[in-house]
Parts: structure tokens; sequence; C-alpha cells
DNA sequence: GTCTATAATTTGATAGAC
DNA sequence: GTCTATCAAATTATAGAC
């Protein structure tokens, strides 16, 4: 019952996190949709439409994964492992990497609209780290970009190891930073 | 003084280092080498092996700029400057992205042969970190995935400051899991 | 080694019928 | 909302002259 535009999401949402803005066509999601990409323009007008489209629903979906940075009685180390566990979930569900960091590293070749999003997610996530974890601005970096390469890379030797393997030390380095204060 | 097949690199490098695999084509990189693009293809048949050319010299100049992971006298603290230090210089001189970053998002996009070097580089990272600094594999995986995903995240919020604030976090955590032994 | 010319394909996008 | 048909542009790549 889910709806044509839904759909359209769907698969572009899919073939974005495997390769990229120029990694999906308009023609190859209206194959996999089954319509014609008359069809796909029909529903988002242009490739900026869509690629916002997709960026902002993957935003809001991981934000809202994320809930809460501070909730009562909550550590920073079960922050830390909550914030882990998102992305790992996101990547193993899906196969493939984080749609942020794959469209970062484009983003020479990217409309400015989708840039701000980017953005906007990459502030978020920092944000809520340094809220739920307290942990200075730099360390909620680290742990970001480092989530973001661990994914980058699983995708790239397709070995789900590595995310559960970085997770494991930045949960240890926000033990150890909680330690030394 | 340098011959066209070095400039063809030099090129491609710097549009593969901004727009991924599908940021550079024939005719650009013909364009800016001031040559015809059926030129380009007398040098590098196709554009893997083009990309295999731009690849294979990014990492060997980056081992050689890492050196030695382990020389007398050198500290785990040391060390992890200095590997910071030259991605950070990387990032600076051409105010673009590292290669093995841009290309791992597109994974799906690339010839196998070059998806090979990039496995090979992620492989060398982790093995002189885990040599330089003394650290488990996990703790490697995360710096080199961190500084990655700073320079990616860099490039797409056009802010060196990420890859020094990163770099700093990542020393930080070096110095606590000296200690912690 | 570099050129002209061109083939074959794919892409984003639009017009207009139903 | 979906279709057929089509356009203009860009892409990788090759053949053959000089």
């Amino acid at each position: 019952m889910t709806d044509t535009r839904t759909k359209i999401i769907d698969v572009a949402e899919r073939m974005v996190r495997v390769g990229g803005y120029n990694g999906f066509s308009f023609r190859e999601i209206a194959a996999e949709v089954d319509i014609k990409s008359s069809s796909v323009h029909y529903h988002f007008p242009n490739k900026e439409d869509l690629a916002l489209a997709v960026a902002n629903r993957y935003m809001q979906n991981i934000l809202d994964a994320l809930g809460d940075p501070a909730p009562v009685d909550a550590t920073a180390e079960m922050q830390a492992g909550r914030y882990c566990q998102v992305f790992q979930h996101s990547f193993v569900e899906s196969g493939s990497a984080c749609l942020c960091g794959m469209l970062s590293s484009e983003t020479a070749l990217l409309p400015s609209s989708v840039k701000q999003v980017l953005i906007e997610f990459v502030d978020a996530n920092v944000s809520w780290l340094e809220q739920g974890l307290g942990v200075p601005t730099s360390d909620a970096r680290l742990i970001y970009t480092a989530m973001e390469g661990a994914m980058s890379t699983a995708a790239l030797k397709q070995d789900v190891q590595w995310v559960a393997s970085v997770s494991e030390s930045v949960k240890r380095f926000v033990e150890l930073a909680q330690a030394a204060t």
C-alpha cells in the first residue's frame, strides 16, 4: 500500500547509499519501481528535488532513532553505546554506508540545497554527542567522523566487523575520557 | 618539464579528490592539460587505467610521507602526531579530502582493480598505526576512520579546522590509552 | 604523440496524449 | 498519474590521418 512517491524515495535512498549522487538515475529508479522515468519526474521535477527528499527523510530517521541525547539516568557510556548502535543497526539493515558520508564525498557535485541538509546533519550529530556524552566538541567530532569513516570502510571491504570494531574503541575512548575527569 | 603523462595524473588526482570517480572525465582532463581527449586515451587506454595510476601514486606518496612506523626513540604520542600531521598537511596543501576516502564512498561503481588498491591502502594505514603506536587493531581502525571522516567532513563544511580538531582528540585518545596501560 | 571525426550509450529533462 | 516520444548534452572509447 505504499504510494509511488514513497517507493521512489526508498529506491533512491538505497542507490545513493551505494553509489552516491551519480550512483542513481531517473531511468534506473523507474525500472525498479516499474514505472517510466517521466513518471518519476512527475513526483520529483529534477534530481535536486529527489536528492533533497531522500536526504531529509534519512536525517529525520537517524535523529529519531537517536532520540533524546540526555534522558534521566543515562550515563555517558550508555549514550555512547546508543550512538554507535544506531549507526551499526543502520549499516547492517541496509548493508551500506551512511547517506551523509556518501554524499559528503561528492560535495563539489552537489546542489547547495543538498549540501545544506548534510551540514545540518553533521551539526545535529555533534550536538547530540556533546549533550549526551558531556564531551568537548573536538571529542564529539572525533566520534562522529570515526563512525562515518567506519561505515565507509566497512562498505569498501564488505566487512561489517569494521563498524563493530570501531564502535568498541569509541566506547573505550569515552570511558577513558570519563575516568580522566 | 613535466611530461604529459604526469600532468594527466596530476589533474586527474585533483579532480578525483574533489568529485570522486565520476567527478572527472577524459574531456575535462584534456582541456586542463591542453590536449585532446583522444591523447589522454593514448596514455591511459581507459578510465580504469587512469584511476589505477592515480590511486597507486597517491598511496605511495602518503606511505612515503608516513615513513618508518617505529623509528628508534619515537614514542606513541609522537607517532600519533606524525600520522595526523601527514593527513592534515595533505588536506591543507590540496584543499581536498583523502583520495581513498573519496573513492571508498563509491565502491559499487569502481573497477575491482581500483578497489583492491584502496583496500591495500586501508590495511597499510592500520598496520602502520598498530606498529607505530603500539595500539590494538580496533584503536588503529578508529584513528584511521576518524581521520578519513574528518577530511571528508572538512571538505563538506569547507572548514580546515575540522581536521585539526579531530587530530587533537586523536592525540588525546592515544595519551589516555597509553596512561591506562 | 597528437590530432579530427565519430560511434554507441547514458543522462536529465520536457511536451503532449490519455 | 502514467504513458510515448523525443531532445540536447555529456560520457567512454575507437579508427585513422599526420
